[in-house]
RNA sequence: GGGCGGUUAGCUCAGGGGUUUAGAGCGCUUGCUUCACACGCAAGAGGUCGGAGGUUCAAAUCCUCCACCGCCCA
């Protein structure tokens, strides 16, 4: 679609604006990003994470994006029928908070407006805010297929939320019951034990008197929260505890409600804390809720919702919770029966959406029975398996442990939350006989006594119950769709690490138990994002650097580069504009490269035939192809390990450091020369390079390769787009020992005249006379010398030409020796000094190899490889010390 | 309390038993407007790979302990 450009006519500097919408729009035309469910090739599968409907795109979903379009794109250039499908999430309790908090604002409360006028409000908030996300994503340049994207509340998403829970409820693993769960007062909703955040707080340790019953003694109960002393039902103490030996069987009076309450015996008391005398509360504390069912105990309820004490609380009825602790404290001084307060540390769960203190409360609510780790059969069993059995591999592999470890000690997932925005929980309450009846939609009547009044459970699941079904859900699930049998299961799932456990592991679970299968068999994490300090984002501190603002200052491609390289999986990442301003100017570079090597293509129309069609004669094509099919073989590898940085990294220094700084140098030359065959090979390797980096910054390398192969004549086979070309392949035969041997050695001793050029500042544009020997000096003279002597700007001199002396520097290059003329006296004093360095470094690396070389130990139990290698470098090093003695003896001489 | 990670150049980080005579980006020093690119080119300085032991023919890399920093879980 770029027309070829002669010279002049490719800008100087590579304007991602004018180029990245134009292309995004290119490739979504021709439908580049939609894969085929009747494809006979083989699928490879990316799910994205669903960011909330409400959100805006930041650093993480950025991340996120970047590392999961590498993967599809690569996969796509491989011959894969690539599928990367997107989605919204509508994140019940974050959602219902931003309309419930701009109802507040204009004076409405959600109980006001009702539930069916708030839930349409939410409806037109998201459809407002919804395909923002969508199309920032767009900026990005992802190759995700739009036609497929899912929002979780969507009928087919919807209808995976109720099938599952109703086939969860058939065979009992979804079950109501009263237990203690996590209660926001702030939010009025019950939560996960993973919505609970821990937070170290300073607090004390009360220690109370109760009055034991018929005695004029004591037992004394330790406590962070006396507020709770109301709901109390026992004491508890171990029952090998000698101190309160006397006290089993006996009972201890309540203070303030004067009630009698037992003294009992459990093995779970820890001694060594507090007092070692526990008050039992089960309704307000999930350890007491235990105790409490283990002996039979009544659980008495003295918080209510809203986090206030209850009506039979005496004068403490309706106090705020934590008023009623210094009130209570008060009282109890009052009495005489507190004996001690201690400062006192602890945990204090917070609710991770609002970071009010949340109150364990029992309550009546929807779980799902995950069971035990160790049982093949159950839930987390199951999870447990596809991970400890490697049939899902977790990237960096250290994060296996950790997710292991969740589910060992994992327990029922409470799932109903006391929300209007969600998937509503599908159980119909018989109005008459109160049975549940649990199908997928309403039941005309009753099941068990045909009444017809029916009311729908007033609950909705929690959000992340939705999310674990994501890969299947997104495929047509339950229906047995063409998507579901060709996609499912996925390959690859790439999300952070902070949601290992709320949706990992809950994919997993929620996969295997509703198909049968493991949901995909790569799970690779990221990392968090901070900014340039290392200061975790946030929009309360200020230090939030948007993506878009990125993007527009820099470009896409090089937001991806400051996201990608330096990173390994799983690992923060410090973002910074340094970084972005690194991948911009990467970004040019390769512009550059590209407008350089187009000029040339368009100024020798003889060679339009590059494609198909090198030769290799020479030793530096040799060389640079050499290079470029080492890298392939490398990057080949690192895919396999989803090494994305580090393939980033690779295709990096190759194009700057070999390709532009050294093949494109020695190639001007040879221009020079007249000679075409070198266009042919710049034109090649740079085409190969920009295909191996497509995956990563997707913009310029389109943009360079059209503009590329738009200098070839017109050829109807050629792919439309890079994205859709096949990716570089390794082919053995185009490595070549030899000719990287001999170039890393021309290239050592260009550098080495460049620096003598340096330390003696001499003029650049000074031609230097310069003398090269040792073994294989003519050979390099004969192949390199026009490059050698235009890189260095030196005039190479027949090997026995020797030039005076004492105006000669001499040194080593690989293993040759070198004398420049400098065209004036050298200092030979600190000539002799540098040299001897020099000699005395290479001695001391000679002589440790040359004792390794001499150890039996070694020679026998080293591998033959290792053994060679350095024999090698024993060789190589003598014959370079040889050379620097020669050296140092001519000087002595003279 | 249990678990995991980090500590490598001035800064940010790769590397993860022999390929290394330890790398990159940024920063720093010196010299360049050289006909792809100053968003650039050339040259350079800069590290006993946190400390102490151990395993090994061979350790920045594996093991143990210690110190500091961070994260997760309870």
């Amino acid at each position: 679609m770029t027309k070829p450009l002669a010279e002049g006519q490719i800008p100087k500097n590579y304007d991602p604006s004018i180029v990245e919408n134009k292309l995004y729009d290119f490739w979504e035309n021709n439908n580049l990003f939609i894969p085929d469910n009747e494809s006979d090739k083989v699928p490879f599968v990316i799910i994205m994470p669903p960011p909330n409907v409400t959100g805006q795109l930041h650093l993480g979903h950025a991340l996120q994006a970047t590392v999961e379009d590498a993967l599809i794109r690569h996969r796509r250039m491989k011959g894969y029928e690539a599928l990367w499908l997107p989605g919204t999430d509508h994140a019940g309790i974050a959602t219902q908070m931003i309309v419930e908090n701009n109802l507040r604002s204009q004076g409405i409360s959600r109980q006001e407006l009702g539930r069916e006028e708030f839930v349409e409000q939410v409806w037109k908030h998201v459809k407002n805010t919804g395909s923002q996300i969508a199309s920032q994503h767009k900026r990005l340049g992802i190759s995700c297929d739009w036609s497929r994207e899912r929002f979780t509340l969507d009928p087919s998403p919807s209808r995976a939320v109720a099938t599952t829970f109703v086939n969860l409820y058939n065979k009992g693993l979804v079950y109501r019951g009263n237990r203690v769960i996590n209660w926001c007062p702030r939010c009025s909703t019950a939560l996960s034990d993973l919505e609970v955040e821990y937070q170290q707080q300073d607090g004390h340790l009360y220690y109370i008197k109760y009055p034991i019953a018929g005695t004029s003694d004591f037992i004394t109960v330790a406590t962070t929260r006396p507020e709770t002393m109301l709901g109390d039902v026992a004491v508890a103490i171990h029952p090998t505890d000698t101190r309160y030996a006397d006290l089993h069987g006996c009972s201890a009076i309540l203070p303030i409600a004067e009630r009698n309450i037992p003294i009992i015996t459990d093995t779970s008391i820890d001694p060594e804390f507090g007092t070692g005398a526990l008050k039992v509360t089960p309704a307000h504390d999930p350890v007491d809720f235990e105790i409490g069912l283990r002996h039979n105990l009544q659980s008495i309820t003295t918080i209510d919702q809203s986090g206030n004490l209850s009506d039979d609380c005496f004068e403490f009825s309706g106090m705020e919770r934590f008023l009623a602790r210094d009130a209570i404290v008060q009282k109890l001084q009052e009495l005489g029966l507190v004996s001690q307060i201690d400062n006192h540390q602890h945990a204090v769960g917070h609710c991770q959406r609002c970071k009010t203190v949340v109150e364990p409360l029992s309550s009546t609510q929807w779980f799902v029975k995950v069971g035990e780790h160790d049982d093949p059969n159950s839930i987390a069993g199951k999870a447990y398996r596809a991970v400890s059995d490697g049939d899902i591999r977790i990237i960096p592999e250290r994060f296996t442990r950790v997710y292991l470890n969740w589910l060992e000690n994992i327990r029922d997932w409470c799932v109903s939350r006391q929300l209007w925005w969600g998937h509503r929980i599908p159980v119909w309450y018989c109005a008459k006989c109160s049975r549940e009846n649990v199908a997928t939609t309403k039941p005309k009547v009753c099941a068990y006594c045909s009444n017809s009044d029916l009311i729908q459970d007033p609950d909705v699941l929690d959000t992340w119950f939705s999310s674990g079904l994501w890969p299947h859900s997104t495929l047509g699930w339950p229906e047995n769709s063409a998507d579901f049998k060709y996609f499912y299961p996925t390959s690859v799932m790439a999300t952070g690490y902070d949601i290992l456990f709320f949706w990992v592991a809950r994919m997993i679970m929620l996969g295997i138990e509703n198909t049968g299968k493991i949901p995909f068999h790569t799970v690779t994490l990221t990392g968090l994002i901070r900014d340039s300090k290392g200061v975790k984002m946030s929009k309360t501190k200020g230090n939030v650097i948007d993506p878009i603002e990125s993007i527009e200052k820099y470009g896409s491609d090089a937001l991806r580069f400051a996201l990608s390289m330096g990173n390994g999986p799983g690992n923060d990442l410090r973002m910074s504009d340094t970084r972005l301003e690194a991948g911009r100017n990467f970004a040019n570079k390769i512009w550059n490269a590209t407008r350089f090597v187009t000029v040339l293509l368009n100024e020798n129309p003889l060679v339009k035939n590059w494609e198909s069609n090198i030769t290799l004669n020479n030793v530096t094509d040799q060389w640079i192809v050499s290079r470029l099919h080492n890298l392939i073989a490398t990057v080949d590898k690192l895919w396999d390990d989803l090494q994305i940085s580090e393939i980033h990294r690779e295709v990096h220094d190759f194009i700057w450091l070999e390709f532009c700084d050294w093949y494109i140098e020695l190639a001007k030359v040879r221009i020079r020369n007249k000679d075409e065959e070198v266009i042919k090979v710049l034109a090649y390797v740079l085409e190969s390079s920009l295909r191996l980096l497509h995956p990563m910054m997707p913009f310029i390398t389109e943009e360079a390769w059209q503009l590329l192969t738009g200098s070839l004549p017109v050829d109807n086979d050629r792919e439309i787009s890079i994205m859709i070309s096949s990716y570089p392949e390794y082919i053995q035969s185009f490595t070549n020992k030899t000719a990287e041997l001999e170039l890393s050695t021309a290239i050592d001793v260009i550098t080495n005249i460049r620096n003598l050029r340096a330390q003696l500042k001499i003029p650049a544009g000074e031609k230097l006379d310069t003398a090269i020997s040792g073994i294989g000096s003519q050979e390099l003279t004969a192949a390199h010398g026009d490059s050698i002597g235009h890189l260095a700007n030196i005039n190479l001199l027949p090997s026995k030409t020797q030039s005076s002396k004492s105006n000669s520097v001499q040194f080593i290059a690989g293993n040759l020796k070198l004398a420049v003329n400098v065209g004036h006296s050298i200092d030979l004093a600190a000539e002799r000094k540098n040299l001897d360095n020099q000699a005395n470094d290479l001695r001391s690396i000679l002589s440790k190899t040359s004792s390794k070389l001499s150890d039996s130990t070694f020679l026998t139990k080293a591998p033959q490889e290792i053994i060679e290698r350095e024999q090698n470098k024993l060789r190589d090093l003598s014959e370079k010390v040889r050379h620097l003695e020669d050296i140092l003896d001519q000087l002595t001489d003279s």
